[in-house]
DNA sequence: ATGAAACATGAATACTGATTCATAATTCAT
DNA sequence: ATGAATTATGAATCAGTATTCATGTTTCAT
């Protein structure tokens, strides 16, 4: 799919090289207007070489996607281990997703992206994700740790309340204050605006 | 900075009949896809009439993100007049949101592209609603309707609420249940997943 | 140590589509 | 009814950049 893999230590780096470049790249001018001299001349590489690596521009495009797929699944799954109950468990995740967005500014842009640049990784992405996180939230409600309720719709809202904070105060802010944000958020998401 | 008003009858609707055409294929293909000879083709107009209105793609598309901010800054206060509390307000601009979508979705998506085709434009029309959103929410906390927390990241969640259930279930869906989805949506916004 | 396979290079190619412009048709105030 | 202003046309121009490829260089299994 991503061309083969790369027979030599120098290529593997290469490769490596040119993936984090077109992760900085595109993920910081998007992905029309990125073009792969610019991801060359980042990495320090001739134009050329690029194509030895990768197929297209959308190549690179879609495993940066999919990397982020990866990444995502591990560091939430990580946060949210051990967590006592549900309710603490989205506490964390919350946390843990804002922190990541800060961490990777540019993989979490890239991804948004996708939904445009090419809509079945995007939409892989995000109901894969969807369908783990709302198998949770049933297996929480059935143990009574939360209460009961169309767990797929509810998966997709926490999702949204997660991305939107993500958007709005991790990337457009200098300094987030990610905890406050995490709090606030995860506030909601437990007690709802009722009095 | 659309270029000048149309002078006659004529210029006024051909300009109209770009700007739906631009709304539709742009919606349809994304912007970088969408050409200007497909957006006159659709319009039934020579290519070089679309540049008798607009000084060019960007414009355009400037110009939706702004028709779709007033459009639904219109339609949100409409729903919302004469609720009887904060929370009934909550469930029919949930619901009335989603009907929107459903109704010009070209429009919805084309903001939601915004955010890399015209990142300033984007901001502006979120910025601008959640600060009205926000001084709602504060407001009906004051008056005890709901409970008291951050007017602003909670505008923020709730507009990623709507956003991301738009997506997943008017966009992607044929027939979407959007009374069903409001209701769903509405239920975690009341009540939270506490037990 | 060596040569076949892998990798690197960047100038040249190819293509797409935005924008211009000279020319023609239409509108509408007078 | 008329002509100056407005609008319509689409072929030609222009620009940018993705991708190829012929020619070296480097790697590494033997």
């Amino acid at each position: 799919m991503t061309s083969t893999a790369p027979k030599t230590k120098r290529g593997t780096e290469r490769r490596e090289k040119l993936l984090r470049s077109a992760e900085r790249v595109i993920g910081d001018k998007g992905f029309a207007a990125a073009s792969i001299a610019d991801i060359t001349r980042d990495s320090g590489t001739a134009l050329g070489t690029f194509y030895i690596y990768f197929t297209g521009k959308e190549t690179v495009f879609r495993e940066l996607v999919t990397e982020m797929g990866t990444l995502t699944r591990r560091v939430m799954t990580e946060a949210v281990a051990g967590a006592p109950d549900r309710l603490e468990a989205e506490r964390r995740g919350l946390r843990a997703f804002l922190a990541f967005v800060a961490e990777r500014p540019s993989l979490y842009r890239i991804v948004e992206e996708a939904r445009f640049v090419d809509p079945d990784a995007y939409r892989a992405y995000f109901t894969g994700f969807a369908e783990a996180y709302a198998a949770q939230l049933s297996r929480a409600a059935n143990k009574g740790e939360i209460s009961k309720g169309d767990a797929e719709v509810r998966a997709w809202a926490l999702m949204g309340i997660a991305k939107t904070l993500g958007d709005r105060y991790v990337l457009w802010e200098d300094k987030p204050d990610i905890d406050r944000i995490a709090d606030e958020g995860f506030a909601l998401i437990r007690d709802g605006l009722r009095v």
